[in-house]
DNA sequence: AAGTGCGGCAACCGCAAAAGG
DNA sequence: ACCTTTTGCGGTTGCCGCACT
């Protein structure tokens, strides 16, 4: 932001920073460390107030900092993450090493939020907008909507308790004490999220739920582009506009030569498996899923599934038994 | 070339929690 | 226990630069 003439008039400097004031911080903190930032400030004799420098630091001047382009997997880790935790960019930021939470915050704004809106998946819930706004009406099946989004929520609010109280046993138990060392420490090397777990679980028993309610009504509900035979391979096709699951856009008619690779990566396929090689098991659940609830909830389920990864494949073996 | 609109992002604001006295 | 100061966090602002007309 940059405030500084509505400031001039101040002691104290705003706006952007320049080099030389950069170089002044950047020494300082080298040689002293920052201790305490209102002193720090004076100190490094910069006209700047303690909070400005220490936002520079963690934002800007730290050595420990990768900017630029976000990789293929730092996208699927923030989407994931963003998922699981909504707009706790500290949070999902310590998963992300090298990136700092204001960095996360501003590239999802401005990047993967309309990424998710260009396909059709509201970014506040990760789920497809048509169901959001089904539920305005009183419909069963947007009731059903309803009920899965609260289960989707307080599997989260769960998920998100142990993940903090897990975090503080880990931090407690590694814990080294110097002032600098504060800033590095969330970029210690990422934690495992293991409530990933209880999101699955209730994820899956969501999935169970729905699909023997929709198997019922599958007859009601009609085939609108008359294929009805979305696959694990093609679904990320179905979007009118070629987009891609990460949202890259390749206008009209697009072929893209590698968004079966990223799609697969995305899903939590090794990079190196072709699409060829993804178990066919995977094929027949879109499949089903498809023919009996509609290619609706077959998109739902794809991203779901793209939601919570492909490790948990003896639960989507279990639902492939169910139906 | 000049004007306009818009996206990206650095930096600020205000609040809450933590730490210190 | 209470008050003050410091730190952390998420939301928001507004300048810069680019694309478009």
């Amino acid at each position: 932001m940059r405030k500084s003439s509505s400031y001039a008039a101040s002691r104290i400097k705003r706006g952007a920073w320049t080099p030389e004031e950069d170089r002044k911080l950047l020494a300082y903190i080298q040689l002293h460390g920052h201790g305490s930032w209102r002193s720090l400030s004076q100190k490094a004799g910069l006209k700047r107030c303690g909070k400005s420098c220490r936002l520079r630091w963690r934002n800007y001047l730290r050595p420990d900092i990768k900017r630029g382009n976000f990789s293929l997997h730092e996208d699927q880790t923030i989407i994931q993450l963003h998922a699981l935790l909504g707009n706790r960019w500290s949070a999902i930021a310590t998963h992300l090493p090298k990136r700092t939470d204001n960095e996360i915050k501003n590239y999802w704004n401005t990047h993967l939020k309309k990424r998710l809106a260009k396909i059709g998946l509201d970014p506040a819930t990760h789920k497809p907008k048509a169901a959001i706004l089904g539920s305005a009406n009183g419909d069963p099946k947007n009731l059903s909507n309803l009920s899965h989004i609260a289960q989707w929520e307080s599997a989260r609010i769960q998920a998100e308790a142990r993940f903090v109280k897990e975090s503080k046993l880990r931090m407690h138990a590694s814990a080294p004490a110097a002032s600098l060392s504060d800033e590095h420490h969330q970029f210690a090397p990422p934690l495992v999220p293991q409530c990933l777990d209880i999101l699955r679980a209730s994820a899956w028993e969501s999935l169970i739920s729905m699909s023997k309610s929709s198997s019922r009504s599958a007859a009601l509900i009609d085939d609108t582009n008359g294929q009805g035979n979305v696959s694990f391979g093609d679904h990320h096709h179905v979007h009118d506009h070629g987009v891609n699951m990460v949202g890259q856009d390749y206008g009209p008619n697009f072929e893209d030569p590698t968004s079966d690779q990223q799609l697969s990566s995305l899903m939590g396929y090794d990079d190196a498996t072709p699409m060829s090689s993804v178990p066919t098991e995977s094929m027949d659940v879109y499949e089903l899923f498809g023919q009996y609830c509609g290619n609706e909830w077959s998109e739902s389920l794809a991203a779901l599934h793209h939601n919570i990864g492909s490790e948990f494949e003896d639960a989507w073996n279990s639902l492939e038994q169910i139906m």
